[in-house]
DNA sequence: TAGTAAAACACAAACGTTTGTGATATTGAT
DNA sequence: ATCAATATCACAAACGTTTGTGTTTTACTA
């Protein structure tokens, strides 16, 4: 039913072969005359390409696909900006796909449509792979690259922030406003970014001379909820006078936890956020942060896959930077 | 490269006909026994289909596309849950596409793609299509829906809240608090969304014998900025004594700034944001807010495009509540 | 004007799957 | 044991492109 190049071909009074040629941009075997004729009559038939069977005979494709964990946080927008600017200007489409939280049916389900598609390369934003999912990405041959996460396997390539030093600098950043009792809340300790910001947040504490209490540190899942449930520990008169929040949401969390129990901030409690997003700026009290580049991270994730395809890329960081604001 | 199902046939000493029966779940035309050995020898060989040979030939496909724009605001997620609600229940693939601000030549490129790859159905949230995108979209001949918006073109099928009941609810419940100078704020006032809204307001003001100055409506783009700005305008001691906020973020921008200006909410200035997002309950007063329901406009989306295919559905209206908080 | 090089085009195979139909094997009834 | 009916399978065409190569036309040189 759809209009096809033979139809234009037949219509023109060409081959298929010159039509194809001359639509996929090809600037051989053909004069400026039949092109224009072959473009008139296309556009007069209101030919659409059928994708499918380019892929088909080309076998590859230009499209990227970016798959984010349905996370509870907001910054995967900011990726996704970055990763959109590079795939402009280098004329390829982003699809996004989205992988559920931490639910492996899912993530299987995702990957499998676009390795089904053979994309030209995924985008793996927040997402953490369990065994079986990671072989089926690995063995599927399409470049790949995890974004804002640090992974266990140092085998996949991954560019995010160094959250050791995310710890370690928001909590020296703390010390030397003149606290010593701080928390460390709302990670999730489970997962190799949790674990390192908190060896961060410890190394700190120690390079500092100052003694951690165990109750200080409360996991979570990066979650508002997290960070009021964090708060609730730390009770109505908290022995910590700083908590350093593992996403802006749960900042906000502890944040307002922290004002319910009439605590104000930051004279009785001081939080500070990791992430930056504009969410920060958005609160009251604005939320001191440290603030990732997340779009950077989108940028140069695209330049890897459009630059080393399938070359396994070393694992790099984004730089970040502490703003404050007012919640310190 | 790659295995295909010559590959298994050959090594399971059967026909590709066979194999892709098989492969592909129908019931007939094989016996259990040779089942069990083709399924086994693909995942021997690590068989994964190619789509777009299945897509040439079948021409469908089990996609379906959602394309949003990157809007300021983030109700979204909300819709696209939904959306992926209904397609895992029936077995489709959902992709995401970003078309940019009010950007048509990125809306053309999404719509392109798309349709290119011919996928089942293509679910529009909050993008509103110029004439020539309108026509590449209706062209297509691919099943297709809008989504939380309501367009000029009623040929056109959208499922969203009725905007002028919006309007007129939230000025009628602030009226009811016993307010009679009462702002419109944020809302594009060169979208139907925006002028049917206020419409409402002007009905209600009227239908309540209430006098209306048309500096109190300000228009925007539902952004957060927009509700700041919108504040500067009313005032430090404004004359209205509510305001009823296109979009929670706008809500937000007009709190932060009135409370700026030393006014206190709701005492001072009620505000009332339509969307009713989580950000209502996470800033401080919680937004009072006209709450659209976001999720089921997904689902009911996602519905129309499973049981009517290409028939062009009416437009409908997804119900809204006012759910009351801190901020009036 | 004849000859030749280059430009313009057409042919046909290939990509990996699905599916209608024809061929063969199996089963059951008599 | 024979036959019909059915279950199981293989053949081959088709989907709409791209692209290597062969063929014709054009343009130029001598």
């Amino acid at each position: 039913m759809a209009v096809t190049i033979k139809d234009i071909a037949r219509q023109a009074g060409v081959s298929p072969a010159t039509v194809s040629r001359v639509l996929s941009g090809q600037t051989e075997f053909y004069s400026e005359k039949t092109a224009k004729k072959v473009k008139k009559t296309a556009k007069k038939l209101g030919y659409q390409k059928n994708t499918a069977a380019v892929e088909l005979v080309t076998r590859r494709s230009k499209v990227i696909a970016v798959i984010v964990s349905s996370t509870q946080t907001n910054f995967s927008d900011q990726i996704i900006d970055g990763i959109q600017q590079e795939a402009r200007q280098h004329d390829l489409n982003v699809i996004i796909l989205y992988a559920g939280e931490k639910d492996p049916q899912m993530e299987r389900k995702a990957l499998e449509t676009v390795i089904e598609r053979s994309v030209m390369g995924i985008l793996l934003v927040a997402v953490d792979l369990n065994p079986a999912n990671e072989d089926l990405l690995v063995n599927a041959n399409i470049p790949y690259q995890f974004l804002s996460i640090t992974l266990k396997n140092r085998k996949l390539p991954f560019i995010t922030s160094d959250d050791f030093q995310i710890g370690y600098q928001a909590t020296k950043y703390l010390v030397d406003k003149g606290h010593s009792e701080i928390g460390f809340a709302a990670a999730d300790l489970n997962s190799v970014t949790g674990q390192l910001r908190l060896d961060g947040y410890r190394q700190a504490m120690a390079d500092n001379g100052l003694q951690l209490n165990s109750a200080w540190v409360l996991g979570g899942d990066f979650a508002y909820e997290d960070g009021v449930n964090a708060m609730k520990q730390y009770g109505r008169e908290p022995e910590v006078t700083a908590v350093i929040a593992s996403s802006d949401l749960a900042a906000i969390g502890v944040m307002n936890q922290a004002q319910d129990y009439g605590l104000r901030i930051p004279a009785d409690l001081a939080v500070m956020s990791v992430d930056g997003t504009k969410l920060c700026s958005i609160v009251r009290p604005q939320l001191t942060s440290v603030t990732q580049e997340f779009f950077e991270m989108g940028v140069r994730g695209m330049q890897r896959i459009i630059n080393q395809p399938a070359k396994a890329a070393k694992s790099t960081f984004t730089p970040f930077k502490i703003i404050a604001r007012q919640s310190v």
